[in-house]
DNA sequence: CAAACCATGTAACCAGTTACATGATTGC
DNA sequence: GCAATCATGTAACTGGTTACATGGTTTG
């Protein structure tokens, strides 16, 4: 996801400090990733580092040492530039770890492989669900449009895995009728 | 995925040296990754360090210094732990650049939003066809239905990405008529 | 006063890519 | 003889996770 780039599209428009940042990412694409403090603050660090971002202590009457960070100009331009020009590709990727296992499945279980996919696709379908009542919830609400068409492609993507674990198990059980 | 997994399954069977192992592992997961020798290589001098592979020169006609690889008792016990108990998620992300990219799209270029989608939409809709033109291929071959399986779930999963950016398209424009 | 939350950070790992470096063999 | 292919490897880097470590503040 290059969290690089979020940070400095996050602090494009406002100052931000660390736990804040993780926050608002979060919020925004709270299905699509979670991100861990481990990778933030050494970003952060990496980003002051390079002039894209100015650090500023801050003595609130909460947690003493606060960091606000904020974005340079040399930040923007580097914003600016990843904006106008990146590639921006659709990258969703198959190679999940059960796509992957259903190789050596087929080969080592073939027995048991109807039965497998079967429990996957129970699996899937609950959590297609889930995010199907999620959606409802977010659209009540109107508010945070991003996250609404997150979660509807997160719904047709799993619409989509569940068509193709039908498939599969069409394929098998016709394979061991023979 | 997990190299060292996929490396142990396809030795599991009969031994292979490096080369070889891309070149299998490409031909079953073609579609869904690409492996570089910067990972095989040390992936199987690992494996061979602790035990779960023996590596065997072998001084064939062609090329001199060809390894074979063989797993071993240790190799086997941790392919199949690996086999039956590993959790097997389905875990495609939603997160490729070009979703991250859009948060930002419609908070700096909210007019040019539609046609940037609509410039996605259709290099996803080129990709879709090529995949539908190569399943169609494959099955007329009638052979290594694993990789007939892989790309018919990419078929699925860039038909649900097109059915997405429909909806965005037609939410954007909505939003714009008012 | 304890639990939940705010807040920052490091060290060790894991998985993977890119670029580089080497050299033999085969087929046109 | 040259291009393609077979074959093995290293070094530097990117991006990310997990576990650990610290300590202040708010609220019931």
């Amino acid at each position: 996801m290059s969290l690089k780039y979020a940070v400095l599209g996050f602090l494009y428009e406002d100052a931000h400090h660390g736990y804040e940042l993780k926050q608002r990412i979060e919020e925004n694409f709270g299905e699509a990733c979670t991100i861990s403090y481990g990778q933030l603050y050494p970003t952060l660090h990496k980003l002051a580092d390079t002039g894209y971002v100015r650090k500023k202590r801050e003595s609130g009457k909460r947690a003493l040492d606060k960091n606000v960070y904020i974005i340079t100009e040399k930040g923007r331009r580097a914003f600016r530039e990843w904006f106008e020009n990146s590639p921006k590709k659709n990258q969703f990727s198959i190679k999940d770890e059960f796509t992957f296992f259903l190789l050596f499945l087929g080969k080592i279980k073939p027995d048991k492989t109807c039965e497998i996919i079967k429990k996957q696709l129970s699996q899937v379908i609950t959590r297609c669900d889930r995010y199907r009542e999620k959606l409802r919830r977010l659209k009540k609400e109107r508010r945070n449009s991003y996250r609404v068409y997150l979660i509807t492609k997160m719904v047709y993507h799993l619409e989509a895995e569940i068509k193709w674990l039908n498939d599969l198990i069409a394929s098998y059980s016709e394979h061991t009728q023979r």
